[in-house]
DNA sequence: GTGGTCTAGACCACG
DNA sequence: GTGGTCTAGACCACA
């Protein structure tokens, strides 16, 4: 597992490791039930502070994506399913129309729009 | 003009602002050469601070979608623009993409996301 | 608003906390719409670290508690709801059997239990 | 004697086997003069670590609850009873009204809290 | 060795 | 001045 991190970007660090850490679930790479490391491992691989790592971890863990295990560590969850079902389906929808607002006031037409959505789906 | 601030969420004020304005006019609700209200009186009007108009203001003039003139005012640009259309396309796919990734770990199958998609486009 | 903690005592200083604004909130002394001290104040007042409060204070704005406004800093919310109504209500029958479990195991009749629990509501 | 263990959970699992212990014990599984297994057996059973076993047992027989005989075994007391009476009272007394006032904060009238501690007492 | 908790001190975004 | 983020280093509970 390799994590790509731009520690200049203004998107919190932590928000970057939970974001490739469920981008790499959506993408197979990280299976059900596979491993991750520790905290502290992954903290000095990737160089920052083991409680950035740790915030990062405890979100997924809420959102029901990793699972803190006492002995085994920390492993991707069998089933990860958000706590509630219809506040992630607003969150989504909320997200996508402020997205289709923007692209549409700076010209894009509905079908590239769509398109683009279709290419963002397959190229996870 | 109405505005609708949720001054709770964990969104800058002045995000939300600008968020507003782009989808006024995606929706048609603001149109074209249209004027705003002054960085004061909207101040006034949402109850916020001088400084967060003027910076939601100052980033959408940066967008090309505001054109702040000295004596007209704020108006609505003729035909906004981002001032890279190739940086604003990748930054577009990049949020799409991690938002499907989202919705694909929390169970969403494709053909939702793509309808899903639509709606926020129409719901615009 | 005075709190009172044990930094001797095994239950986190942060739960402590947490447990001391919620019976603040049953009890009334802590009225819905009414501010409490900023993270920086309260850790100075109660001599703790900053983190720690605002471990605190973050895990009360999750459970609906507690409102971080931006410029009205921290307050109770109006209608403090968890955020998922049957999963607390089986966090509480749970809680409640084990330490009726308890109970029983030591020689507590029905009865007694039934009072104690009645007892704990009206000290509230 | 069945232990279901959930080694997700955040409680230790020390604690998860006392309780489970005084439950089996309030629910009449357990009698009172009836053998439990060995550290290294109950160890072994449900897949932990021998000091985890240890512990809940030492414990258990701390609060009067297991009698650990050299030759016989570990077996249930006949008569359980904490070291102190009034220190056990006034424990249980807090974790209820801590339980109370969360309940009441998060909008359960007082009939219902007192419906679910009968309903708790009548579930062991 | 793991995560959980706490401390101390720092910089930045926001309003 | 507020909370948000990050770092560094420490101790402890758990297994």
């Amino acid at each position: 597992m390799l994590l790509t991190l731009d520690l200049q970007s203004d998107v919190p660090i932590y928000q970057q490791i939970r974001q490739q850490v469920i981008h790499g679930i959506a993408s197979g790479r990280l299976a059900p039930g596979e491993s991750l490391p520790s905290v502290r491992q992954l903290a000095a691989d990737i160089g920052v502070n083991l409680h950035t790592v740790n915030k990062a971890y405890q979100m997924l863990r809420d959102d029901g994506v990793l699972v803190i295990h006492r002995q085994r560590g920390v492993v991707v969850s069998e089933k990860p399913k958000p706590p509630d079902v219809s506040t992630f389906r607003l969150s989504v929808s909320d997200r996508l129309e402020q997205l289709a607002a923007e692209a549409k006031t700076f010209g894009v037409p509905e079908e590239e729009f769509c398109a683009l959505c279709r290419d963002a789906w397959q190229s996870i």
